[in-house]
DNA sequence: TGGACCAATCTTTTT
DNA sequence: GATTGGTCCA
């Protein structure tokens, strides 16, 4: 057999991962040097060479992003066959997994998965209830606190608590929050994992069945895995399955959710017999930008070790300019992004990073007055959007009462009666007798409500069924359509004449139509069932069954409750002007797996990066570091970098240093930029457009040293003003309170 | 019920 | 400084 076509285009250390024989491997994939096409050509050779069904095979990422570029890909090299692979991410799986045996793992058939924002409003509306002072039990840290000890494998009785009574209440809350789930049918993310992994311990028999069939698993971005993911993998590996994990321990950018880089750094000692592949060629990036990555990142102690290289050229050195101030700053990137497109560069073959998405405003600013169109990654994704929720949980009200995450998201929205006091009795009511708010607003139906309460009650549930009837053989599109009028969230959103109003109705529309192309591919999938079927039948046991490729054929589920699950599990792609060639802005974080031929880090100062919450603590220190060196692996030809020696941030002005990333790349690669016109600093001010840079002028008819006086603040002296119009501002320090800026506007400051 | 006003907060984010 | 969440009032 010819398998050419698996092996040609790898290098040397590419091919002995792909050609590993029947033992556990760990490749250390550096930045840009194939690890996707190795993954891969993996999966091709173990069913093209080594004889394995696909069903034999797993392959996990973090983002649907991952899983679906390399299944694309693997399609693209073995055809067909590529359909019987199980592939996805950790909590998708985790869900088909739950799905298949609800029972076994005693959740109820209609289970919904609580997002991140759900799982708030959620915490939220308990700790109300427990009576729990907001200022004191944060909601963000109760979650953080909860999905943490998910992610560690523990339930509230695993917990310590020792004598320590703010952990004691914090388990009291992680307690009533599961409870409340349980009956509910709500699953949060952490809990899709926790389940699955339990599910497995509790039921030998599901778990000797899925082990049989994965042979081999592969393992994406293994530096990201948290404990339990760990855990969930050695489990389902067991004594004879293989794992095949690729990652880059230089590149873990997320300790701070929950990841370990320590599972890469002892995977060999817990698995015997691993055998490790480095990948070290890289192919993305010039020679002085990897010397410079390799510079900087050996700074860090306990790596497992790691030197890039590139046979291609050396290329420019990294350019280094300090700008004034973020204007400048923001300035001098829009030029040389102009630069670029002049000399023959597309606009999307540019990248702006930054640490925090703050600073992304002033590069927005720029580029919007320079006419250059961009594209800031992150922020709301589709099925994050709150009139796409709202639709959502009343379908989910309709598949499943009990889901009081639903229930509190729409029950008065839009607007229809049901005010504080009602809804607190329901609530009352719905704790009282552990109940869900569903129930108990029946309940108080029949005895306790006052005519004008009870109407509106009624006609909510009365809408929540109509819903169900009117649903009931409608295809997706229609179900969708009948929601979105029936519960009156269009005529309330058809009111908002404003911008926004409008964007919401497009949303809505989007969603219809987004339901509408759902249920083409699922009458697809199931007219090609019997392809699907046969498959199934070769998989080794039938006893067990778990449908690899969709979430569809499973006969106890709907069109309907597929769709929920899957806007829960793939938040969606935010949408782009895919017609213009666009600058990208965003994240270091976010632009871990691109490459753009060039690329800006922007605010490379101490106390913005690295952050300044970082700078105590060594390990958080090293993962600063990182973040750097996924940063500058993310340029192909040039890599610019830029610091200000002042910066407003949080409204106040700083003067910070260069970063200390700078400093430990060797100044060989590094070119400083010197513009010959550019103004001295002392004498640049910012008029209100931003980006002009006239000589001072001093509109705030103040001047520095002049004693004035304020209603509040008493008696001071000037110290130094900026901007102009109703922007200006000015800094005085006062003899009682110290120095402080302030707007000119509403200072009403007074000279004495 | 919605708008207006005030206070607190300000890494990084996928599922 | 800008956003967000909460509270207060018509």
């Amino acid at each position: 057999m010819d398998i050419s076509f698996i092996l040609d285009d790898l290098n040397d250390a590419q091919r002995q991962a792909v050609t590993l024989d029947e033992s556990h491997g760990l490749i250390l994939a550096g930045a840009g040097s194939g690890k996707t096409r190795v993954l891969v050509h993996r999966i091709a050779w173990l069913t093209k060479v080594m004889g394995y069904s696909p069903y034999n095979i797993l392959a996990v990422t973090f983002t649907n992003k991952a899983a679906n570029e390399m299944r694309g890909r693997v399609e693209n090299l073995i055809g067909q066959q590529a359909g019987g692979l199980t592939m996805g991410t950790f909590h998708g799986i985790a869900y088909r997994i739950l799905r298949q045996h609800y029972q076994d793992a005693n959740l109820p058939n209609n289970f919904q998965i609580l997002d991140a924002d759900d799982q708030k409003r959620v915490l939220k509306r308990l700790l109300k209830a427990m009576e729990l002072d907001e200022a004191q039990w944060p909601v963000k840290q109760v979650q953080a606190f909860i999905n943490g000890e998910k992610e560690e494998g523990r339930r509230p009785h695993h917990i310590e608590i020792g004598h320590n009574p703010y952990v004691a209440k914090l388990v009291e809350i992680y307690k009533e929050y599961e409870e409340l789930c349980q009956r509910g049918g709500l699953v949060d993310f952490a809990e899709l994992l926790l389940r699955a992994h339990e599910l497995w311990l509790k039921k030998p028999h599901i778990l000797g069945h899925y082990q049989a069939r994965f042979r081999h698993i592969l393992v994406d971005e293994f530096q990201d895995t948290n404990t339990l993911q760990y855990a969930w993998l050695r489990v389902l590996a067991g004594a004879s399955g293989k794992l095949f994990v690729v990652g880059d321990d230089d590149q873990s950018i997320y300790g701070w959710r929950g990841a370990r880089v320590e599972n890469i750094r002892q995977f060999d000692q817990d698995f015997a017999g691993t055998l490790m592949v480095r990948l070290e060629q890289n192919y993305r990036s010039t020679g002085t930008i990897l010397k410079a990555a390799n510079a900087l990142i050996s700074h860090n102690d306990s790596r497992m070790g790691k030197q890039l290289w590139s046979a291609g050229e050396e290329g420019d050195p990294i350019l280094l300019y300090e700008a004034f101030n973020e204007f400048d700053e923001a300035r001098y990137v829009t030029s040389q992004i102009e630069n670029w497109v002049e000399q023959g560069g597309q606009r999307d073959e540019v990248a702006v990073l930054y640490r925090s998405n703050a600073q992304s405003r002033m590069i927005e600013q720029a580029l919007m007055q320079a006419q250059i169109p961009y594209r800031v990654y992150g922020g709301l994704r589709f099925y994050d959007r709150a009139e796409v929720k709202d639709v959502l949980a009343y379908l989910r009200l309709v598949v499943n009462r009990e889901d009081d995450a639903a229930f509190e998201r729409v029950y008065n929205h839009p607007p229809r009666g049901i005010g504080q006091k009602t809804a607190d009795s329901i609530r009352q009511v719905a704790r009282d007798q552990q109940i869900s708010l569903w129930q108990a607003s029946q309940m108080l139906l029949e005895n306790s409500l006052k005519a004008r309460a009870k109407t509106a009650v009624q006609g909510f549930i009365d809408l929540i069924e109509q819903l169900q009837d009117a649903l009931h053989a409608q295809d997706l599109e229609q179900q969708f359509v009948k929601t979105i009028s029936l519960s009156g969230l269009q005529a309330h959103f058809e009111k908002d004449q404003s911008e926004q109003g409008q964007g919401r109705l497009e949303n809505l529309d989007e969603l219809i139509s987004a339901a509408a192309q759902f249920d083409n591919r699922a009458k697809q999938q199931t007219a090609a069932g019997i392809n699907t079927e046969e498959s199934v039948m070769a998989a080794e046991d039938e006893s067990v069954r778990l449908d690899g490729t969709t979430l569809i054929d499973n006969p106890e589920q709907s069109t309907l409750e597929e769709f929920l699950a899957q806007s829960a599990l793939e938040a969606g792609e935010q949408q782009a002007d895919a017609w213009e060639s666009c600058v990208q802005l965003m994240t270091m974080h976010s632009a871990k797996g691109l490459e753009f031929p060039l690329v800006f880090m922007i605010g490379m100062e101490e106390g913005l990066f690295p952050s300044q919450q970082s700078q105590e603590d060594a390990s958080r220190l090293e993962e600063e570091r990182r973040l750097a060196y996924v940063g500058i692996t993310r340029a192909e030809k040039q890599l610019i970098m830029t610091f200000a020696q002042r910066r407003r941030l949080h409204g106040s002005e700083f003067f910070p240093v260069m970063s200390r990333f700078i400093k430990e790349i060797p100044p060989e690669y590094i070119q400083e930029v010197r513009l010959s016109g550019r103004v001295q600093p002392t004498m640049e001010r910012e008029g209100s457009a931003g980006f002009t840079s006239s000589a001072r002028q001093n509109e705030t008819g103040f001047q520095i040293g002049e004693r004035v006086s304020h209603a509040k603040f008493g008696d001071g002296i000037v110290l130094n003003y900026e901007g102009s119009g109703e922007h200006a501002r000015i800094h005085v320090n006062f003899t009682e309170f110290g120095s402080k800026w302030l707007v000119l506007a509403y200072a009403r400051l007074e000279k004495r």
